[in-house]
DNA sequence: ACGAGATCCTGTCAGC
DNA sequence: TGCTGACAGGATCTCG
């Protein structure tokens, strides 16, 4: 398949950016390696609020190996398997949610916490997989199987955009947005009526699109829901294949810049000229989050 | 029931 | 130069 070319000038830093879908689904692809199947030696706990629940779980950590990691909407989800013996008899789950400048990295076993380093898991042989997150809204849900399904959050997640036809995403899109007075883009930010999207994708898919991102999502006609679902799923895979938006925090757990800043239409571009007619982009804030948005692109 | 706005937190940057 | 305040934002909570 040809690759999508940006039409438009490459971006330099500083922005400012937050782990969405494809950020979280790069960081599973590049620990995954490096993990999965590694014994845990010792757990740290650096920050008092990193462990959310189940922290009476932390002990049977340590012996227990990674056995799995997975992604769903923006959560990183870890399975762990307890030693053979221990009290827990079970897999255990460790869900993260990294918001806005959540990270994970492997360092050296000799590796001495950073300034933001929250929580800290040894790795038998060698290795320190470091959770760092400078503002602290990242955290980490240690949880037994069942309890993962009862967790409200997870229970009312709407469906992942990339995992059907874009046509059954649409048809979604129809059903869930009809009788809503809130707008198109927040509705698409709603982790309940679609998953994983945040600010910067919901911007980027609703200018591929054409469509306002203050329009009342029940006024976007069928069609345009298409033409969104389509957007929503190629920016998402672009950026997936481009290993997410690098904006200041973000690395994947290599230590890695993605790229898909570079393709940015909207996000982050304010009062530029848009690529396509060139019109000045605005700027507004939707939902309480900064918005940007071409008025002649997007009616 | 639904939607809007405040809240949490730290680092960065514009303005005085 | 150094200070202050605005801003960034995901999910949750409160309020109308």
């Amino acid at each position: 398949m040809e690759r999508w070319k940006s039409p438009f000038p490459t971006l330099d830093p500083p922005f400012a950016a937050m782990p969405e879908l494809p950020e979280v689904e790069t960081i599973v692809r590049t620990l995954a390696p490096q993990v999965q199947g590694r014994r845990i030696s010792a757990v740290t706990v650096l920050h008092p609020k990193v462990v959310q629940s189940g922290e009476a779980l932390l002990p049977l950590l340590r012996g227990a190996t990674i056995t799995g990691i997975r992604r769903r909407a923006k959560l990183l989800v870890l399975t762990v398997r307890p030693e053979a013996g221990s009290a827990a008899g079970q897999d255990l789950l460790l869900a993260f949610h990294l918001k806005m400048t959540g990270s994970f990295f492997v360092h050296p076993a000799d590796a001495l916490p950073l300034k933001h380093t929250r929580l800290i898991f040894d790795l038998e042989g060698d290795g320190r997989l470091f959770f760092d997150d400078t503002r602290t809204f990242g955290y980490c849900r240690l949880m037994q199987p069942g309890e993962l399904e009862r967790w409200p959050f997870w229970a009312s997640l709407g469906p992942e955009p990339l995992d059907c036809p874009p046509e059954t995403l649409a048809a979604h899109f129809t059903g869930a947005f009809a009788k809503r007075r809130i707008s198109i883009k927040a509705a698409l930010l709603d982790q309940r009526l679609v998953a994983g999207i945040g600010n910067i994708y919901a911007d980027e898919s609703l200018f591929r699109a054409g469509i306002r991102p203050d329009a009342p999502a029940s006024s976007v006609t069928q069609g345009k829901l298409l033409v969104l679902a389509k957007a929503v799923q190629a920016i998402l895979r672009q950026s997936i294949e481009e290993c997410g938006s690098s904006i200041r925090d973000y690395r994947d757990a290599l230590g890695n810049a993605g790229a898909f800043q570079n393709a940015f239409a909207v996000y982050g571009r304010k009062g530029e000229t848009c690529a396509v007619c060139g019109a000045a982009l605005q700027a507004c804030r939707i939902a309480g989050r900064g918005t940007v948005y071409c008025p002649r692109c997007q009616q």
